[in-house]
RNA sequence: CGGGGCGUAGCUUAGCCCGGUAGAGCGCCUGCUUCGGGAGCAGGAGGUCGCAGGUUCAAAUCCUGUCGCCCCGACCA
């Protein structure tokens, strides 16, 4: 029981213990390439849940996936200016290929935009071809100087979504559209709270028109872009010539959407509801939802709890209440050798949301021992009736979670600051999300993150602005054009 | 790219100042006893001390160079 086997607690260094976790509950290893890591089966799995439930929800609302080749001609990248701008610095470059120099140099994508309109270009004639709404899960490569497990990476996973369509509205309706899944993902699977509104123009995306996101808190009171979803306007048809024909048989440019999630939200997790004991995982994106663990006292207690164990599991995974497709995830901890307190921290570590306990008490008393992982209560369960117990707890313990994180991140917004000097204060202090007003100009944002650190993360729609507008902006004093959200961001 | 730290067994590290047979804890393997919150005992495997030079009878230790990684900052999903 010494102290190396427990993680550094957030309180002392919210840093360390996040890469402590990270590498410990096996979610993600360093490889040997500085700046990018290999995603293990832990991790991995969290993130095929995330595919999936996200996957579905695009297909619901219309869209297909596709996969667009990883290399990019370096020409494309500089069609669009903005792009180039926001890109150039950070994009690896293949020369050289079976060994020879390259007539002209390939971009590793660093996102999919310049090749994908080059293609609708070709793809698009009339406005019968439109909307085209593709979305394609691929592997990116940024060069980043700073990187961190998941947060940024030379190279991530994620989902980038291209539309193109006849007109601004319904590029604009695309956009907003996308903006909400994201919304219900981030709050019904993740059970993390999210903010929604409008990126300023600082934060926009390299060629966009309007950049909406949903911004998450941390429990550090950091804020992290969760994701995005950009109206691209007419700026990429321009630069790659993606015309058509519209009704009346005039020539018009598309009018193009990009949105996208990664791996990085893996990071937002861990950073939403792990604690000090470690990983805290919302069931419904968890690879396995309850870990069995079987007890005995004697070797010759053994094979019964076991197969006491096996049952259990072959009911809950037999239980059909949520449906066929959706089965309760069930893995029975029978390992010997290894004393049940040691499973138990292990689970805990790794993020299992329910631990049920069974031994021969148990077995005698018609029950068995549940520990939620979230608060860690434990309570007994009926044994008759169990699978429904267990999947009515699961949905407690999601929605306890975003309850909990949403009170989390309420706790942290401060509102209606007047006061440049406050606002300082509360940057050099604890942070936090704070709800300022601002004059829509660009220095004062420049001024503020060269003073504080903190930046403009959102500003956001309607219903999360404060019940009275404020009137000024914080830095000027001048009439405020917007309220929004300070902080500082991961 | 600036600042800081670190490279010794799978992991965490002691030893380095003051050169002289490389040590511990965890983990791993075997056995016995254990087993309702991180087990105990006994035995065992595992190391070109990041790499390359140099100094020396002798280098993990001193010197020079080099490579890599982590953390903090500037830049970013």
């Amino acid at each position: 029981m010494s102290d190396d086997k427990k993680l550094t607690t957030r309180a002392e260094d919210f840093s360390a213990w996040y890469n402590e976790l990270v590498l410990r509950s096996e979610l993600a290893d360093y490889s040997p390439v500085k700046g990018s890591m290999v995603i293990r089966p832990n991790g991995y799995g969290i993130w095929e849940r995330m595919q999936r439930a996200l996957d579905d929800m695009f297909k619901e609302s219309g869209h297909v996936n596709a996969y667009f080749p990883l290399f990019i001609p370096q020409s494309f990248i500089a069609k669009e200016a903005k792009h180039v701008e926001g890109f150039a610095p950070e994009l690896a470059i293949v020369t050289h290929g079976g060994g020879k120099e390259l007539e002209e140099p390939l971009v590793v994508r660093p996102t999919s935009e310049t090749i994908i309109y080059h293609m609708y270009a070709k793809w698009v004639q009339s406005y019968r071809d439109l909307p085209i709404l593709i979305n394609q899960w691929a592997n990116v490569v940024r060069w980043e100087m700073r990187t961190r497990l998941f947060l940024r990476t030379l190279e991530f996973l994620w989902q980038e979504g291209h539309t193109a369509h006849a007109t601004h509205d319904e590029a604009e309706a695309e956009a907003l559209t996308i903006l909400g899944i994201y919304r219900k993902f981030a709050e019904e699977w993740m059970a993390m709270p999210v903010l929604t509104g409008l990126k300023s123009d600082s934060e926009r995306f390299a060629g966009a028109l309007r950049t909406y996101c949903i911004e998450a808190m941390m429990q550090d009171r950091k804020a992290l872009q969760a994701g995005t979803s950009h109206n691209l306007g007419q700026n990429f048809a321009k630069a790659f010539d993606l015309k058509f024909q519209t009704e009346k048989g005039e020539e018009a440019f598309a009018w193009n959407t990009s949105w996208g999630v990664s791996t990085r939200l893996v990071g937002g997790l861990v950073m939403t509801h792990g604690d000090d004991n470690g990983l805290v995982t919302p069931p419904k994106l968890a690879p396995i939802e309850i870990v069995i663990v079987p007890i005995w006292k004697t070797n010759d207690e053994r094979p019964a709890m076991v197969e006491a164990a096996m049952k259990l599991k072959a009911e809950l995974t037999g239980w059909t209440g949520r449906g066929a497709s959706d089965k309760l995830r069930v893995h029975v901890d029978d390992r010997e050798g290894i004393r049940s307190g040691a499973k138990y921290y292990e689970w805990e570590l790794r993020g299992i949301p329910l631990r049920l306990e069974l031994g021969p008490k148990d077995l005698e008393k018609g029950s068995v021992f549940s520990a939620r992982r979230d608060t860690r209560a434990k309570a007994p369960i009926p044994r008759d009736g169990v699978a429904e117990a267990v999947a009515r707890l699961l949905d407690t313990i999601q929605a306890d979670m975003f309850a909990a994180a949403k009170a989390r991140r309420e706790a942290a917004s401060i509102r209606g600051v007047t006061s440049y000097d406050q606002f300082k204060e509360i940057m050099a202090g604890d942070g936090g999300f704070v709800y300022a007003g601002w004059n829509g100009d660009p220095a004062v944002e420049a001024r503020v993150k060269e003073e504080t650190k903190a930046t403009i993360r959102v500003i956001p729609v309607e219903e999360f602005r404060s019940a009275t507008a404020p009137a000024k902006c914080l830095v000027t004093g001048e009439p405020a054009k917007y309220e929004v959200v300070w902080a500082k961001a991961y």
